[in-house]
DNA sequence: GCCGTTTTCGGCCCGACTGTTTTCAGTCG
């Protein structure tokens, strides 16, 4: 059982606690438990009652519910949660707006316990003769079911991710002289995806057996001899195809896709009298095999440099490779340093010493401390006088710790008219300030896009924090002039994140690559929130790459001193 | 449910915002 199961379930735990309406402090102790198992850089599964206590929040109790849940696949406590309460329950409370009160509420009232019948009962207006309801909550819950049904079936990249590894581990266990290869939407690095591709190379036919008997396989939708498909628990559907050695590179071409990207290739291929498919690249008037057996000799056939997957988009890239100016893409090795963590300070797990320390062990050459301010109270965000004292205490860390350097920065909030949460002369002593919105995402463009460029005019902001403030597959982005904002990013010389959350990724692809072309420099960041964290790089780099950034382009792959220097503080004084 | 040079009980983060309300409950981060 992998980390990410055993999170899930004790994240579950905690779902249905807080809709009994159990102790708060229990229910975080879950929650806790939860994000350490996830967080962990180890196998949770693989330890032992005394190596689950040395873990941080976990005790007797929740040592030995994890325990129970890696020897038996359960944990009766779950169980008799779910006696209590229909799993779809849970769904509820993944909708904007929704929280546990209100499910409780929808549930014990209405017997409501899914988002189907959630939704009848918000058409049929029997929402509001519930106490507290009335027709705007009727209407926030039908938009939040509305842009639910927009994301159904759509998983975050990383979850995608470590699926994917969970099944491969599988299938190479039943046959491990066969290679196995994702595609789709997760080759290309897509920030959520559909469902989940899967190439065996030169498999034997019973492959497919073993893959519908896959242990987290709900459904078998269709097998065959040369391809399965399941539904796997989760909601997401994968698909298995075998494919002969001599197609590989054909193959990957074909089912990593875009569906653009193919079509222009295709169309390219008969212009040269070619016929492109998921078998090989074939002369149209012999029918003899041109290429196939790779992806560089189908690409070359056709007069191309070899594509990244990540560009395969059909925007611009068949021209680039046809030109020979695709660009170097940045790769994680590139990256120097992370601009952007918490600490204990406030919302993070973990102490300044103990974030250096994995950031150094990450590969890290420096690492920017940036806690919250005050506007995010609930976080214990700092004022002016707890700024600086925490300043103090980085820069102190940092003058006797080895191997990293440190940056004593803050995370401004902005606030809802656009003026930075703390004075500037507090600012100014920073070593570098990151600016987001955090609060009144529901402002209109005019008045966010105003918003967010009155603080950007604040000379000692250096980074505009997660910009478009969405949530993926939850909240949409704020409503944001991004051209507007990216104009004056370069005007004042300030640079934009790559928010490297799983289920943020923000500033996304397309604007990464707007900011790029308009000479805006980049920084990828983690945003940790606790020494775990730090392994969420690779994701905010898929963007990048997406967003055919170049290392040059971002300035966390500077050295310190160069990073410095281009800072937005440093370049203006 | 966890934790402990405030240690085996009693703490454990809390303000802004929204929609529902005449003083507050629920959600968010």
């Amino acid at each position: 059982m992998d980390n990410h199961a055993i999170a899930r379930v004790l994240g579950e735990i905690a779902d249905l606690l807080e809709i009994k309406g159990e102790n708060p402090f229990k229910i975080r102790a879950y929650r806790a438990a939860a994000d350490t198992v996830a967080d962990s850089g180890q196998a949770v599964a693989a330890l032992d009652e005394a190596g689950l206590r040395a873990l941080p929040g976990i005790g007797k109790d929740l040592a030995a519910r994890i325990l129970e849940l890696t020897s038996t696949g359960l944990v009766l406590y779950h169980q008799e949660l779910l006696a209590q309460f229909p799993v779809t329950m849970l769904d509820l409370l993944r909708l904007q707006g929704v929280g546990p009160k209100t499910a409780a509420l929808l549930y014990r009232s209405l017997q409501v316990a899914s988002l189907d019948e959630l939704e009848q009962a918000a058409r049929s207006g029997r929402l509001r003769s519930l106490k507290g309801m009335g027709p705007r909550k009727e209407a926030l819950i039908l938009k939040a079911l509305e842009e639910r049904r927009q994301h159904a079936g759509r998983h975050l990249l990383p979850d995608t991710h470590d699926l994917a590894a969970a099944l491969l581990a599988h299938l190479r266990e039943a046959s491990p002289g066969t290679e196995f290869i994702p595609v789709g939407s997760l080759r290309r690095g897509v920030d959520t995806c559909g469902d989940l591709d899967v190439l065996a190379i030169g498999g034997e036919p019973s492959l497919i057996e073993t893959f519908t008997r896959y242990r987290l396989v709900e459904r078998v939708l269709g097998r065959g001899d040369t391809k399965g498909s399941v539904l796997i628990r989760g909601g997401y559907q994968a698909d298995l195809r075998l494919v002969p050695p001599d197609s590989r590179g054909a193959a990957m071409q074909y089912f990593t896709g875009s569906k653009a990207h193919n079509i222009a290739l295709r169309d390219r291929a008969i212009a040269r009298g070619l016929k492109l498919n998921e078998y090989g690249l074939f002369d149209l008037a012999t029918g003899l095999p041109v290429a196939g057996d790779t992806e560089e000799g189908i690409y070359q056939a056709l007069g191309l440099a070899f594509v990244p997957p990540e560009l395969r988009e059909h925007r611009g890239e068949i021209e680039a490779a046809e030109r020979g100016t695709l660009p170097r893409l940045i790769e994680r090795a590139d990256i120097r340093g992370d601009l952007h963590c918490h600490t204990d300070a406030t919302d993070g797990r973990d102490g300044i010493e103990a974030m250096a320390a994995a950031a150094r062990d990450a590969g890290h050459e420096y690492l920017a401390i940036t806690d919250h301010s005050q506007a995010l109270a609930m976080s214990g965000g700092l004022d002016e006088a707890r700024a600086l004292e925490h300043a103090r205490r980085v820069r102190a860390i940092d003058a006797r710790m080895d191997g990293i350097r440190l940056l004593a920065g803050i995370e401004c909030d902005i606030r809802a008219d656009g003026t930075p949460d703390l004075a500037a002369d507090c600012l100014a002593q920073l070593d570098l300030v990151i600016a987001s919105v955090h609060s009144a995402f529901h402002q209109d463009e005019a008045q966010m896009t105003a918003r967010v460029l009155r603080a950007m005019d604040c000379p000692w902001v250096d980074v505009l924090g997660h910009p478009s403030g969405r949530l993926l597959l939850k909240r949409q982005a704020v409503a944001l002039d991004m051209a507007r904002v990216i104009a004056a990013a370069a005007e004042h010389g300030m640079a934009l994140e790559i928010n490297s959350q799983v289920d943020r990724l923000d500033l996304n692809d397309m604007h990464a690559r707007l900011a790029r072309v308009r000479g805006v420099p980049l920084v990828i960041d983690t945003d940790s929130h606790s020494t775990g964290g730090f392994g969420m790089m690779r994701w905010g780099v898929t963007v990048a790459r997406r967003a055919w950034l170049e290392a040059g382009d971002v300035l966390n792959t500077r050295p310190l001193e160069g990073l410095r220097a281009g800072l937005r503080r440093n370049r203006n004084t």
